[in-house]
DNA sequence: ACTTCGACTTAGTACATTATAA
DNA sequence: TTATAATGTACTAAGTCGAAGT
């Protein structure tokens, strides 16, 4: 079993074994897409192609142990830190001192008080009343109460520092592993086998992902496997070493359905005792969720360390199915005050290291084992600290619109420049400002194959005379990008030149420039100005446009649909996609059938009408035009529909009945009993009823109605036919763009509070709550007239 | 000059909760 | 009231970008 070394052979060999043109360093890799030549516009091939669509969604027992672990948890919240009370501090503190050294991290951080950052003014300060109570009880509730520091009334900070002080309860652990009951095993080659606790809580990592599109993935597999192989060599076991051999023997199944019974177990259980459970789970995170940053409390984001589990990575992930091991106290770096109280770490461990760097915003931090990345444990969106940074943010890309149209000029031009570089430089920040494309930085063979601007390959772009450009690549998340677009002429003669041979697949496009230089000589232009802050910048102008257009009238949720609709042009803008649920089928299938339903219907009424008067056909011809549209088969085929569907409704009320007087120990109901089989009868009278009409094409008619009557039903029927159709329309153009992450990312929040305010639509229609608390400072300080 | 590292933002998906239809 | 669909949140992977390292 080797180990780690041979993960690189494994991950795709397919895909590598292009790589041999071209220099070195250049990946290649053209079918990115085997088997979706042509998927329709922006579909996403992301997901693994084979894998049947409609399976019933699994869940994945996330971790087990359903129980209260009864690690130490407890022990270490038994001191939260003391509410820090009030710091006042006093607003003027030196006033900027310029940071002298520029770049010394870690140098000036604790306390002394002459920080550059200075001129925080603490618009309101919070008092604790809480302070005489030292230990736990300080409850979030009531400081939420109190004044929040309104920092976006407070000056500006600027520079290194990124805090005067910082306290925190360090970080929650999961559960330790629980062994499955003796019963619950593994099976090879037929038979169960006994797994040290620290091999079965891989297994069952893999089992309880076996009905998932991962667990099917090849790769997945290999990685898992070889890992798993790893863990057992670990154990020290030798026979169970020499026995597990083959994936192939492997039969997870009773591992699995162990968790889907867990699964099930937990959903029966009680409302009064998931309320239990649910309390408990808080009262432990409680000492985690808040933090004091200058002494105001503060949320923290995800104070939960990762548990370990499989690595799910996105797309075509070299590494993905690797086992993601668990992270120890030893692992972990906690970052606060010099003097703050550390935390006491999980009794029996201690902490990896303890820094006290004011210069970053982490509170925690430990290195994942899958590709030696940084974890960072920070603060939660809605904290001062993230909010003034979005903040920043936003007023960078707003101000870039002083210099937006220079820096179109300069492009222009460049597009011709003798330099090669330069032609690159201008074509590629064409492309990133008009098709909002991500700089695109160079990536490792060891990870999914995706690009952006800078890093496109010869493959990734298709060139349509006279100027249409096709690109079909991988862009983040392995989420397709694919767009046949028209260029300015000559962007479309440079992508020529930068494609001419010798280049051929596998080679880059842009090769003489990487997101680096392209950064750099937009800073020449503005300060912070980067590659993505295009990206912000055309989304939140593409946001006020939009909104511009909007007039002012109609109901709330009128205005509602057309601000998704903008809303719905800047995630189409930035390509933000999302899966279509594997249900979406059969919701359309059945908004379909519904729409038929209706049509049937009217026409059904309109038969009627000429039954009872029928010289209104020669009055209104076109109005009984349509009774033509319904072809034998359709009618056929949406009888049945209702047919089958009262009968269904009769057993489905009739099996439920029957579970109440099976409780009270009455005689159960059957086909045969008297009101079950009086509606069967009934039902079976209207389908004779049915037949009869197909055949003779005029509807029974057991009422009496009259022809006003009947107009009017018609009528309620047209509008449900109309919201259907919307709704119908709305669901398909929606099924796979995302709007959520346009609206937290990119469309200046401000614009979003100022349609609310100027349009009457209540904040709590466009933002959700976390959103809400995220976006305060955009709630409180944008006005009706804001402009982005 | 280029690569790697560190720290931060952005992103889709899995799961939980709530709203709506039946 | 219950089943299902829509919505919201938690989670963590995957980007960007500046700075350190070589």
């Amino acid at each position: 079993m080797s180990d780690s070394s041979s993960d690189d052979d494994i991950a795709l060999s397919k895909r590598n074994k292009a790589s041999l043109n071209g220099n070195g360093k250049k990946r290649k890799k053209i079918n990115s897409s085997d088997d979706d030549d042509d998927v329709p516009l922006s579909k996403r091939i992301a997901t693994p192609p084979a894998s049947s669509p409609l399976k019933k969604r699994k869940t994945e027992p996330k971790s087990k142990s359903t129980s209260k672990n009864g690690t130490s948890k407890k022990d270490v919240k038994e001191e939260p830190i003391t509410p820090k009370k009030a710091t006042v501090k006093k607003s003027t503190t030196s006033p900027t001192k310029k940071s002298t050294t520029a770049s010394k991290k870690a140098v000036k951080k604790d306390d002394d008080k002459d920080k550059d950052k200075g001129k925080v003014k603490i618009s309101k300060v919070k008092k604790e009343e809480k302070e005489d109570t030292p230990s736990q009880s300080q409850q979030p509730e009531e400081q939420e109460d109190e004044e929040t520091y309104k920092w976006w009334e407070a000056e500006d900070l600027d520079g290194e520092v990124k805090w005067d002080s910082l306290e925190h309860n360090g970080v929650l652990f999961p559960p330790e592993y629980e062994p499955l009951p003796s019963h619950v095993k593994l099976w090879y080659s037929g038979k169960p086998i006994d797994l040290p606790p620290t091999a079965e809580e891989v297994a069952g990592f893999y089992a309880a992902m076996l009905e998932t599109d991962h667990a099917k993935n090849e790769v997945f597999q290999k990685n898992f496997f070889e890992d798993f192989l790893q863990v057992i060599k670990e154990t020290k076991d030798d026979q169970l070493r020499s026995t597990i051999v083959s994936f192939d023997q492997c039969d997870f199944s009773k591992m699995y359905a162990h968790f889907e019974q867990l699964r099930e177990e937990k959903k029966g259980l009680s409302k009064d005792e998931k309320k239990r459970i649910k309390e408990e789970k808080e009262k432990l995170e409680e000492p985690y969720k808040t933090c004091y940053l200058n002494g105001r409390a503060e949320l923290v984001g995800n104070f939960r360390v990762e548990p370990p589990g499989l690595f799910r990575g996105r797309g075509a992930h070299p590494k993905t199915g690797k086992l993601k091991r668990r992270v120890f106290p030893e692992n972990v770096t906690l970052n606060l005050s010099k003097d703050a109280k550390v935390p006491p770490p999980p009794p029996g461990h201690e902490w990896g290291e303890i820094r006290h760097d004011n210069t970053v915003t982490w509170l925690a931090m430990w290195k994942e084992n899958i590709a030696d990345n940084l974890k960072y444990v920070r603060f939660a969106a809605s904290s001062s600290i993230k909010g003034q940074s979005d903040f920043k943010k936003f007023e960078t890309a707003r101000n870039l619109k002083n210099y937006v149209d220079a820096i179109r000029k300069d492009y222009t031009k460049n597009l011709k420049s003798e330099l090669m570089q330069e032609r690159q430089l201008a074509s590629a920040t064409y492309l990133i400002d008009k098709f909002a494309l991500r700089a695109g930085g160079e990536k490792g063979d060891d990870e999914a194959d995706t690009v952006g601007c800078c890093s496109l390959r010869f493959e990734h772009i298709t060139l349509k005379p006279p100027n249409i450009v096709v690109f079909d690549f991988l862009g983040k998340d392995s989420i397709r990008f694919y767009q046949e677009v028209e260029v300015d002429k000559q962007v479309f003669k440079n992508l020529r030149i930068f494609k001419k041979s010798p280049k051929g697949p596998g080679d880059d496009l842009f090769d003489r420039i990487n997101p680096s230089i392209l950064n750099k000589q937009l800073q020449n232009y503005m300060k912070g100005l980067t590659a993505k802050v295009f990206r912000t910048y055309n989304a939140s102008k593409t946001m006020q446009d939009q909104l511009d257009l909007i007039p002012n009238e109609g109901t709330v949720a009128e205005k509602l649909v057309k601000f998704n609709a903008a809303n719905r042009t800047v995630a189409i803008l930035c390509n933000h996609q999302r899966t279509v649920s594997k249900s979406h089928g059969n919701t359309v299938q059945k908004i379909n059938d519904k729409l038929k339903e209706f049509l049937w219907q009217k026409i059904r009424l309109k038969k009627m009408i000429l039954l009872l008067e029928p010289n209104l056909k020669k009055k209104d011809k076109k109005y009984f035009e349509e009774i033509e549209d319904l072809i034998k088969e359709d009618e056929e085929y949406i009888h049945d529909l209702v047919i089958t569907r009262q009968r269904e409704q009769v057993l489905k009320k009739m099996v439920r009945d029957n579970e109440k007087l099976k409780s009270e120990n009455e005689p159960l109901l059957t086909e045969k009993s008297d009101s079950i089989k009086e509606k069967l009868d009934k039902i079976k009278e209207l389908e004779d009823d049915y037949k009869k009409e197909l055949k003779t094409g005029k509807p029974v008619m057991r009422k009496t109605v009259t022809v006003e009557k009947l107009k009017q039903q018609i009528e309620t029927i047209e509008t449900r036919i109309l919201n259907t159709t919307l709704q119908l329309k709305d669901k398909e153009d929606n099924s796979e763009v995302s709007l959520g992450t346009s609206k937290m990312n990119y469309i200046d929040p401000r614009l979003t509070v100022m349609f609310s305010k100027k349009y009457d639509v209540p904040i709590e229609k466009l933002f959700t709550k976390t959103l809400r608390e995220k976006f305060t400072w955009a709630i409180e300080s944008a006005d009706k007239d804001w402009r982005f």
